[in-house]
DNA sequence: CGTGTAAGGAATTCTGACACG
DNA sequence: CGTGTAAGGAATTCTGACACG
């Protein structure tokens, strides 16, 4: 089954924390947003909020970076990447609307 | 076995979020680490860090609170859970040291 | 393209204290 | 005892921009 959407996507860590936890800077950190490829909650004042998932795709970026894949490269990779998890989860969804698991009983 | 000490303990949250979390003030929170019941990291500059085992542990006393009980009986309370299992742990650990598993082979 | 930096302001957090009860 | 609040300062974060390359 699927993670709870708990703690590890939970958007509670902001931007400095994340900048230790990676070892990127801030300035790094908002152009990877502003390249699309992380997206963080905004608290209400504006202050940007990340999960551990996050963290670690960062880190997944980073490395990306340091093997000179450029940002553009990377957002290819992650579109791809959704949609070919997305084709899994429609194929699933089909097989579900046929076999899959009845509730209530 | 024992759950990583990964995204529930890792100490990242700052008091604000917390506060959000919780519905604490940030008040409460302070009071309640002088009062010994949580105990958040703190960042290089003094900024305490609290993680997500911390938020649900606030959310535990915020409920005792409700009831009236004091912050003294609520630590009482923990030190003794916190015996118990340590008393746990020892009973395992004088198992493991006859019967436990072997590293190395 | 990707990142550093100085700029100015707004929001966050910290501590110690006074208040009430 | 538990919590609110005003106080003053220090650290955080934000945006838009100039710089280099």
């Amino acid at each position: 089954m699927a993670e709870s959407p708990s703690y590890k996507h939970r958007k509670v860590i902001t931007i400095g924390i994340v900048s230790e936890l990676t070892g990127l800077s801030e300035r790094q950190i908002r152009y990877y947003e502003e390249r699309k490829l992380v997206f963080p909650e905004r608290s209400p004042k504006g202050n940007r909020k990340y999960s551990f998932a996050d963290v670690e795709l960062l880190i997944d970026i980073a490395n990306k970076r340091e093997e000179g894949v450029q940002t553009f490269e990377i957002r290819q990779d992650m579109i791809r990447a959704k949609k070919k998890q997305e084709r899994k989860a429609l194929l699933r969804g089909e097989i579900n609307a046929r076999f899959g698991i009845q509730k209530d009983r």
